[in-house]
DNA sequence: TCGACATATATCGCGCGATAAATAATCGGA
DNA sequence: TCCGATTATTTATCGCGCGATATATGTCGA
């Protein structure tokens, strides 16, 4: 049986590097809009559903409000979002692109495309690795919540 | 034509969320090592081939100098490596695991097999995304150094 | 042998991301 | 009305990752 600690044999090492990669493409695209990555995702879920709460916006990104508060803060002092609180249910803070945050999506409407050519795929390709490291994500979360 | 702007189509999500998905199931096996994620891949490497530069490993785990230097002293100082200055290069780290490293080794066995079980696949199936995943990042790096 | 250039690592500064734990405000039901 | 649950913020801490720069050493050629 072979070594089953080999680096390059690693899933986890697999993704942490992919990531990493995807990253440093991004980066000068980013760069343009004034946005880091997970901030900009931020903003795509909201050019998809505008007025989401904190929470809601947590559940999409798997992240936690301690880490999207100020996340969320940098992009409203960057003056792309708004943070309301909710009138019905004061506990909810309502996140709404203003009307520059709507603008950006014309500039970041090219990135996807450009990350299909960097990855030297076509788009039906890539699109069924996307779903299959999807399944892998919704596996370890699973796993997670099981015990 | 659909919108490409689509969080959920988005290859970079999948793997971000991926990623963390990953960083979770691995965190509480890691904080019985004391190692954090990052940590844990350099020492893999030194497991696989002890007396490593700090550009070798640099190259294996696409990191930089200013990334790795810091990280490397923090295992240095939790004890688990040795850095020491090549007498034949001056310029060069040479990076050893100690005692301690190398028994780390024996507890940290485990790990890989908890995440083909989180990842609910068999190994043949992990192994094939896995090989995907790294074509994906080739492409991508080689896609930065062409411009 | 000297100087120019290359290489290897370290340092510094920066900001962000991520988590845990504590706090506060609000909601809703018994 | 009170108590547990929910939602978000705050605070503190830590490490990662990068770019730019510095330092030391090596190398090669005139």
């Amino acid at each position: 049986m072979q070594d089953p600690m080999k680096l390059d044999d690693l899933i986890c090492f697999a993704v942490y590097t992919a990531s990493h990669a995807l990253n440093r493409v991004y980066k000068p695209l980013l760069d343009t809009l004034g946005l880091t990555y997970p901030q900009y995702l931020a903003m795509v879920a909201l050019w998809e559903q505008d007025g989401q709460t904190v929470g809601g916006l947590g559940e999409k990104l798997f992240l936690e409000s301690s880490t999207l508060t100020p996340l969320l803060k940098r992009l409203e002092s960057a003056g792309y979002i708004r943070r309301e609180r909710s009138s019905e249910d004061e506990r909810v803070v309502v996140i709404r692109l203003s009307e520059e945050g709507s603008r950006l999506k014309e500039k970041a409407i090219g990135i996807p495309g450009c990350i299909v050519e960097a990855s030297g795929r076509d788009a039906a390709n890539l699109t069924r690795l996307q779903a299959e490291i999807v399944a892998l994500r919704e596996a370890l979360n699973k796993s997670g919540t099981h015990g």
